[in-house]
DNA sequence: GTCTATAGCCCGATAGAC
DNA sequence: GTCTATCGGGCTATAGAC
């Protein structure tokens, strides 16, 4: 049994999401590689901000699970970041796709309503995971900084995302790397 | 004497650009600003692309002009970088506007080949003054880090371009602040 | 240099047949 | 569910009068 259209749809929008940018895809793009016409994407996702959020909440869903199963198979919180940190090493190494919470992050102000609505559930889930993972280290005493684990984590996340588009942007994932030390020593 | 008409177009561009991006304006909405029609600003800049490549070239001038004047008032390279990120948040506090750099590289896709090639420079520009602001820390004993100036010129170029990118999405500038917190603190 | 007018394209979206 | 056809709008860009 193939994969449901919606499915593929959802997949493709996000390989472009990730890799031009919100506006920079249409809906003609999507429809010459499913082999469908655009009017049969309008019927899965009426409108483009439909299908923005779609796939903004099932991103929601799949890095939901991706934390939690870092939290599972791993107690050191500074390993626990470089885990956190491959993931958007291996999207750029895997086809030079870049964080598509960056990707909407920077075309914010051009974002229908609805979907602003999801990027910003997104921000606050790795921020406040990274917070989490922040305050575990500095109990455990393998971090430490001044100021507080919030703020620590928006500058964490900050610093990855525009890694991610710099990444992209010159097809050079290396930057994730250096970035990740760039973190570690400031925390350790 | 009022200002050239050209420039006019480049200081409404800029600011489109640093507030929505470069393929979210168009030749209307400078039109509609200025009071001429489209027409007359093909006049000036025939195609989108001699618009942006003019724009990123006056800025590679102001900016570095901005690095000169650093230099030239600052010893302290611990100082010299909290100026140079002071930069990218005063364009904040003023008017919600993101680094040029920032927008046109997660833009980088969309963009006419002449515009790339500005974008490159541009970024090289600042990544190198960071790299020699860096080698003098070093040397002068202010900064302490492994790996080389270079890579750790990108991570901080790029750390920054994120906090201005997350800064202007969501009205928080404070962003930048605690953005050079971590830079500080993992070079010191 | 600025205008009017328009070409040519792409976009999101809808109506209605099958 | 998928199609054809089309609407109304946006955009960059050009031709040619003044």
């Amino acid at each position: 049994m193939g994969k449901e259209v919606s499915e593929k749809i959802l997949d493709l929008a996000m390989d472009y999401i990730m890799g031009r940018g919100y506006n920079a895809f249409s809906y003609k793009d999507i429809s010459r590689e499913i082999g469908i016409r655009t009017s049969s994407i309008h019927y899965y996702f009426p409108t483009k901000g439909d299908l923005g959020k779609a796939l903004a909440q099932r991103f929601f869903q799949s890095t939901t699970e991706a934390l939690e199963l870092i939290d599972k198979t791993t107690q050191d919180p500074k390993e626990k970041i470089r885990k956190f940190v491959r993931i958007f090493y291996d999207n750029l190494k895997s086809g030079n796709r870049a964080c598509p919470v960056a990707m909407l992050s920077s075309d914010y102000e051009n974002l229908p309503e609805e979907v602003k609505r999801e990027v910003i559930n997104l921000i606050q889930l790795q921020e406040t995971w990274l917070a989490k993972v922040l305050e575990s280290g500095i109990k455990k005493k393998v971090f430490k900084f001044s100021g507080k684990p919030n703020d620590k984590a928006k500058a964490i996340f900050s610093a990855i995302e525009g890694a991610t588009i710099a990444s992209r942007a010159f097809s050079d994932p290396g930057r994730i790397l250096i970035t990740e030390d760039l973190i570690i020593n400031s925390i350790t």
